[in-house]
DNA sequence: TAAAAAATGGTGTATATACACTTAATGAAA
DNA sequence: TTTCATTAAGTGTATATACACCATTTTTTA
């Protein structure tokens, strides 16, 4: 004989995945603070995706696809889409490697310079997470996120 | 004179951005562990934002557009294309309701049994990131999440 | 060195996301 | 009761995301 939530869908079964499956929580996360972000550098015409791609350039002051697509975690395809926004608003240039396969991306003066004019709208958003999550919290969220980050990586 | 990091940008200043950023690393957290899930789910053809909205639905019994984009902290436009979907399968009905701007969404018993056959390919990613990040840690995490939504909602 | 394997990156397609705007229905106010 | 405000939902458009598949180039191997 089955156990009864094989034949019949528990709905006790489903409020629990509901509260404890992390992938929900992460996504709902990431909309409501994308939201929130995008909301604060709306002045400056930027969605905090592509304010995070600019930053990761600039850290990495030239790279390739694949290695920028590692480093911000993103798949290689989504990024060839997002990095044509970019270059499309001469914020970025896309230059043909040594290697011939590769590509070298790079900030322009006018990315670098939008970079610099969305740091101050990013910290109005950082600092109401912050001060509002408190920074013992955010700390620990930051490093927990990191870890299963890492561990989702590597399979 | 205007300080140094107004005129030319810091790197370390982007080094801080790239490692403080709250919105870059859930989106970053969202992006590995939905490829995660997404992978786990893919016997059963359903996507870890379906079976997350079959499975609200279910808990929430009959629902309206609202009140199901509240439960799920999802944009209401979005859900309006995410539930056409699901209708199109056959796994959600979608009523007028009495109040004739509302529309009451309910699962199909096809919607229940696809929830109830997703369940053990959900529960194989939820016990892998559970296993690997530690009890404690991800209840932390799931809690602090849930925090952050919670204050990122009202503003 | 020629063939196979690996690496790099783009395209087609589909889903996910949300803002601005619109339509329709209900409720409140005059 | 007519008018106006509010509420519910959809559409147009744009960005974000990633899988399957493909072309090109480089590297490895036979």
């Amino acid at each position: 004989m089955k156990p009864a939530n094989i034949v019949n869908l528990d709905i006790n079964k489903c409020r629990e995945i509901g509260q404890i499956c992390a992938c929900y929580k992460v996504r709902k996360a990431a909309r409501v603070i994308t939201k929130l972000y995008d909301e604060a550098l709306r002045p400056i015409n930027l969605r905090v995706t592509q304010l995070s791609l600019l930053m990761t350039i600039r850290i990495l002051e030239t790279v390739t696809v694949v290695r920028l697509a590692q480093a911000a975690v993103i798949d290689r395809t989504t990024l060839t889409r997002n990095i044509q926004l970019l270059e499309k608003r001469g914020l970025i240039k896309i230059n043909p490697g040594e290697d011939r396969r590769e590509r070298e991306i790079t900030l322009t003066a006018d990315g670098v310079e939008a970079l610099a004019a969305a740091i101050p709208f990013w910290e109005e958003a950082q600092n109401r997470i912050r001060q509002e999550l408190g920074e013992e919290k955010m700390h620990n969220l930051l490093d927990d996120l990191s870890e299963m980050i890492s561990l989702a990586k590597k399979k």
